[in-house]
RNA sequence: GGUGCGGUAGUUCAGCUGGUUAGAAUACCGGCCUGUCACGCCGGGGGUCGCGGGUUCGAGUCCCGUCCGUACCGCCA
């Protein structure tokens, strides 16, 4: 037996009792006479006390003892003469009597402390060793409990998990498709899953009516903080539902989440609003309602003061920031640079200062200090606020504006990690026009409904009119982060046909590609849908982070790659022949 | 694909308008130390300044190129 106990529960207590531990050594701390090893395992550190009234031959064996030896000890619970309360065994300390080396280490190349003196890409590096410092064992073991949550919950209300292929067909509609090249099928190629979203579907046709899976998802495109190649999805779906089923089912999820692992409860229901609200309201489909600021039209109130950017603008939009009236005019300038950098992408940006000793604007030209104190009494504004507005096409105007909402929450720490405000978005529209490819995508994914009033417009050839098409789909936002969408879907095979003609498709296209899918809604699809959780950032924002790296055991860099085990990396000429491959590498 | 920031000791960083032998902290090694827990004190070793080219009497510092990291934009149905 390696150990009696681990390095985290003895007590006073325990005083008395002779024990064996095994863990790493974090410090080894020689004062003359005594020394003092912190012995640390995944539970915690006890301290292990040595003094001459041992051997020399122990004395000389605990003198060699570097940072990161893997040993075992057996001794003697002792109360401490000197206690340490910052830590749970800080009461207590082991008087060693017998101390087995069982591997020595070299020296690790950053601190393995709480806070390492090592930066992110050495520590990627060592993963392995990052991972044995308590902030990633905290990430970890919040992730675990989560998933845990989430199959007692779903499991709870009638869900089954099942596992779907990971190898699969390749149907690039959306994001591209990482591809395993097929070795008995020369030329062919499956794709791993970007979600399960078609076999979800096809197990709703089977009747399995409410499934679920903590599930890898893949898709090869640009990495961000929040975004990796492979990320882990809460994947749900559910037959005979209408989108409110589906909204209160997931929100009990969510506050089941909250409760039982963060201990927070939401008491009312999670507020929802309209994409074309969240658009008018915050600029994004993801509002952070953590604070106000709203984004307010002022288009109709401020045109025809021979103002040239106004007059000419089709939409004219502003926040209210409070208590910032006295920003700088340098502060000011900067903030402008700001939302002109592409980016943002804002022409300008005209401020108005509500303060006590008057108003005081970029537009004084044009405006009377009383028509000012108008527009700033209409938008809310109060002595001590700033007045921000920008001017020009509607949505490029709201989304700058939106951006600047967010910035400006982040430097006046409106965004606290420790708050937290939930909210679904719904009502997208069903379809995205593509300047550059001249045809309409998706905008969450073609399986998705349209809402049946506008079924009439999603038969029609005219453009605008599929322009106008809501989708039954939603979202589900925390802090200003999509944490998941779904949607009611298509489960009439004609209907299905319908959108993929509009998403450009010919039907020898659809039907190769997703032939199995309409056939399969031939043979009795029950009505159903669902939505798709990003785990992985579910995760981070329960931690109070923003990366979702430390929440992923092994996660890739920036790039997509694994700097741990350096892939990808090249594979040798008999894999590459056995797979039908040329090589193309430049030697 | 684009933009910003960064790359100097094992590690984290400083190094100004170009100018002696490139520094600090920490880690590491040696010595002293019987109540430490960020122990303390004394001493020591440790550098291809990412790489390549250019300007210059002289480059860590300026210029060009390139690689790597990171954040963001594009992209992510």
């Amino acid at each position: 037996m390696y150990r009696t106990h681990t390095c985290g529960e003895l007590r006073l207590e325990n005083a008395g009792q002779t024990v064996t531990l095994a863990g790493w050594v974090q410090k080894n701390r020689k004062m003359g006479g005594m020394s003092f090893i912190d012995l640390r395992d995944r539970y915690g550190i006890t301290q292990v006390v040595i003094d001459e009234s041992s051997s020399s031959e122990l004395n000389e064996k605990v003198a060699g003892l570097g940072r990161e030896y893997v040993i075992q000890v057996t001794g003697i619970v002792e109360e401490r003469q000197g206690k340490n309360p910052r830590i749970p065994t800080g009461d207590i300390e082991i008087k060693l009597t017998h101390l087995n080396i069982l591997n020595e280490a070299t020296i690790p190349p950053f601190t393995i402390e709480d806070e390492s003196d090592g930066g992110e890409e050495i520590r990627a590096k060592y993963r392995y060793l990052d991972l044995r410092r308590n902030p990633l064992k905290r990430a970890l073991t919040l992730r675990h409990k989560l998933a845990h949550e989430t199959r007692n919950f779903l499991d709870g209300r009638n869900f089954i998990e099942i596992e779907t292929p990971f190898l699969i067909k390749s149907t690039p509609e959306g994001a591209r498709d990482f591809v395993v090249p097929s070795r008995m099928h020369p030329g062919e190629f499956y794709a791993l899953p970007q979600s399960p979203q078609q076999y979800k579907q096809l197990l709703m046709v089977a009747g399995y009516d409410r499934y679920f899976q903590i599930v890898r998802c893949f898709r090869d495109e640009d990495l961000r903080a929040d975004r990796q190649p492979e990320f882990t999805q809460i994947d749900c779906e559910m037959s005979f539902v209408e989108r409110e089923d589906v909204l209160n089912t997931f929100e009990d999820l969510m506050k089941h989440l909250f409760k039982s692992v963060l201990k927070v409860e939401f008491k009312e229901q999670f507020p929802r609003i309209s994409y074309a609200d969240a658009m008018r309201y915050y600029g994004s489909d993801k509002p952070d309602i953590r604070f106000g600021m709203k984004i307010r039209e002022i288009t109709d109130k401020v045109k025809g003061h021979d103002f040239v950017v106004f007059d000419s603008s089709p939409y004219i939009g502003g926040i209210v920031v409070e208590g910032i009236a006295s920003y700088t005019r340098k502060q000011i300038d900067e903030l402008t640079e700001w939302v002109k950098r592409p980016q943002v992408g804002a022409k300008g940006l005209i401020y108005i200062r509500v303060s006590e000793e008057g108003i005081k604007s970029s537009i004084d030209k044009f405006f009377s200090a009383e028509e000012l104190q108008a527009l700033a009494d209409d938008m809310g504004a109060n002595k001590g606020d700033m007045i921000f507005i920008m001017a020009g096409k509607q949505k490029k105007t709201q989304v700058a504006l939106g951006t600047l909402r967010i910035e400006l929450g982040n430097r006046l720490g409106l965004r606290r990690p420790d708050r937290f405000a939930p909210l679904w978005v719904y009502d997208f529209p069903l379809l995205e026009w593509d300047e550059e490819t001249k045809r309409f995508y998706a905008m969450h994914h073609p399986f998705t409904s349209p809402k049946p009033e506008d079924l009439e417009k999603f038969y029609s050839n005219h453009k605008e009119d599929l322009e106008q098409v809501a989708a039954n789909a939603y979202d589900f936002v925390l802090n200003g982060t999509e944490l998941g969408g779904g949607s009611i879907r298509i489960f009439d095979s004609n209907i299905q046909k319908r959108m993929f003609e509009v998403l450009g498709m010919s039907e020898e296209e659809y039907l190769y590609k997703f032939g199995f899918m309409i056939d399969a809604f031939k043979y009795g699809a029950p009505p159903h849908g669902g939505i798709a959780f990003g785990f992985d950032r579910l995760c981070a924002l329960f931690g109070g982070q923003e990366t979702i790296r430390d929440f992923i055991a092994f996660p890739k860099n920036n790039t997509g790659r694994d700097v741990m085990c350096d892939a990808p990396s090249k594979i040798d000429d008999t894999q590459m022949a056995e797979l039908f491959l040329k090589s193309t590498a430049k030697n």
